[in-house]
DNA sequence: TGTCGCTCATGCATTTGTGTATATCAGATA
DNA sequence: TATCTGATATACACAAATGCATGAGCGACA
């Protein structure tokens, strides 16, 4: 065991080889090659004093010790990539890459024409966007702005509530015209249902305040809104999603309008720390205005 | 501007640098040598296409944008160091680093022989002891576990309530030999009294609980905790500290039992993470059964 | 079985990075 | 003014890290 502190770039070979699977993929990754990748992680076992993979002719296998290394050095990821994300704002104006997180359903459905406006008015700022529904994202800096379905409870983030997104029950008119028309919420069970496939805490607080759901086995089961909505689309059946989504397919109709609706509570949020900082406030202020003119207000 | 990545290790000879203020000193720190950190530095500095620092013949001058990157490369020196501690706890048993941290006053008079202990039983186990009362510290990993005198707010974090560490006020035999015990509370203005300099949040808490701290002009000011104790049993004058300690100190008196007593809230806090690490666990266990013994249960 | 595609390991030439030594400048001190 | 101590910058030699080329092992597939 060596008594220096191994070179900080062998933490991100470390997690390049985590992530790829073989010293020659992280080499592809990283811009190496495979011998160089292969003396960086035998320097950091050595460093260390422990053996990080089994090395075997078709990959390495990570040994307890990598596994449980690995959420630490992607913290180290993610804190370095925040650093050049805030090196790339310097320079004066609206410039720089700004990272934001959002469900897959908004970050597909909703978010782009927002972002390409952003794009327009600001063309020195560049837009990632990660699609998660992690609530940690924002402080461990993978991202700088969440668009949120909970309320953050952490402090030292701003939030702006946004409001509440509908959410309704929708079916393709194709299907509606070979299945009919359910009538009553009661008939539903003999509908073929749109549903998640495993039980996310989301899923149980919806269980919770719409009994009627424990009725319905959907036969088609998917955890991505995305998967499901295109479901609802190809005519598969009945399922939920934003009603103003569905809007924009005059050939998806709503169902028991009166009855069935969810409201999807919307936020804005960012790190108190980045408030000041150019690139990260307008993009802040175009999500809210944005979602604001979405929901309709 | 270069489209590759800089070196993780520039990060950390940046931050060095900042630190120290000069390319010297920061190759004495890093046991490199002066050029060297030079060469890091211009490397950095043309890899985010901007100026870091303006040279001088008598150090290094940070730009706004070192200024603003320098948080940034904290909190990655934090999860490196945090990665590395993680690293000396693999190997089976209880091994390796943990670092706690604690206020000053905990930290230096209560803490030690707590710790003390520990090491005996758990030979391999190295302890750093961080003296801070940022909140944050755990998140951002700076620090294992933690000792706090308010509620963490924080999800994520393990938290055990140990009780109420009674604060009460105290003078020394001899300053009350000399300039008379107060028997009314409405007597102390006329007192030599210590206090805090800076009005923090847990001065201002404790000015709404205890209407009387208005009428005290504290002639001694200090934000230490340590330093004040230090004044109370230098004779100073009249000064709020902990009771316990207080009486380890037979010329110590307690003034106002029945009429003045603070409670001090304590908590043992852990990132949930490091419940299972054998290293955090033992030593989370120590201190609370050690702190629970110190308030007498 | 032979070949292709993937993997890691190793020897060697080359590039890159580092250290040493030195020059230069600014400020404190006698 | 002379001197000492701190700082950065630069030239040059050396050490260290990298890339290249190659060898060898394993699995898929024809």
């Amino acid at each position: 065991m060596s008594d220096t502190e191994p070179s900080w770039d062998f933490y991100r070979t470390f997690l390049t080889v985590m992530q790829e699977g073989s010293l020659s993929a992280a080499a592809r990754e990283l811009g190496l090659t495979q011998p160089t990748i292969g003396r960086h992680i035998d320097a950091l076992e050595t460093s260390i004093g422990f053996q990080l993979f089994i090395r075997s002719t078709q990959g390495l296998i990570p040994t307890e010790a990598a596994l449980e290394l690995r959420p630490h050095a992607e913290q180290l990821a993610a804190k370095a990539a925040a650093l050049l994300r805030a090196a790339s704002g310097q320079g004066g104006g609206v410039r720089g890459t700004v990272r934001v997180s959002a469900s897959e359903m908004i970050g597909v459905e909703v978010l782009p024409p927002m972002l390409a406006a952003l794009k327009d008015e600001h063309p020195n700022l560049i837009i990632e966007l990660s699609l998660s529904d992690s609530v940690e994202d924002l402080l461990r800096q993978e991202a700088d702005i969440a668009v949120r379905n909970i309320t953050p409870t952490q402090d030292a983030l701003i939030v702006r509530r946004i409001g509440n997104i509908p959410i309704g029950l929708h079916a393709h008119r194709r299907y509606l015209d070979k299945h009919g028309t359910p009538e009553k919420l009661e008939e539903l069970p003999l509908h073929r249902t749109i549903g998640y496939d495993r039980e996310s805490a989301y899923v149980r607080a919806l269980r919770r305040s719409v009994p009627l759901m424990d009725l319905m086995q959907p036969s088609f089961r998917a955890d991505s809104n995305l998967a499901q909505i295109a479901a609802i689309r190809a005519g598969f059946g009945i399922g939920a999603c934003q009603v103003k989504l569905a809007k924009r397919d005059p050939d998806l109709v709503r169902l028991f309008e009166a009855e069935f609706e969810l409201p999807l509570e919307t936020f804005v949020v960012m790190h108190e720390n980045l408030k000041t900082t150019p690139r990260c406030r307008v993009t802040f202020d175009a999500l809210v205005d944005g979602l604001l003119a979405y929901i309709g207000r």
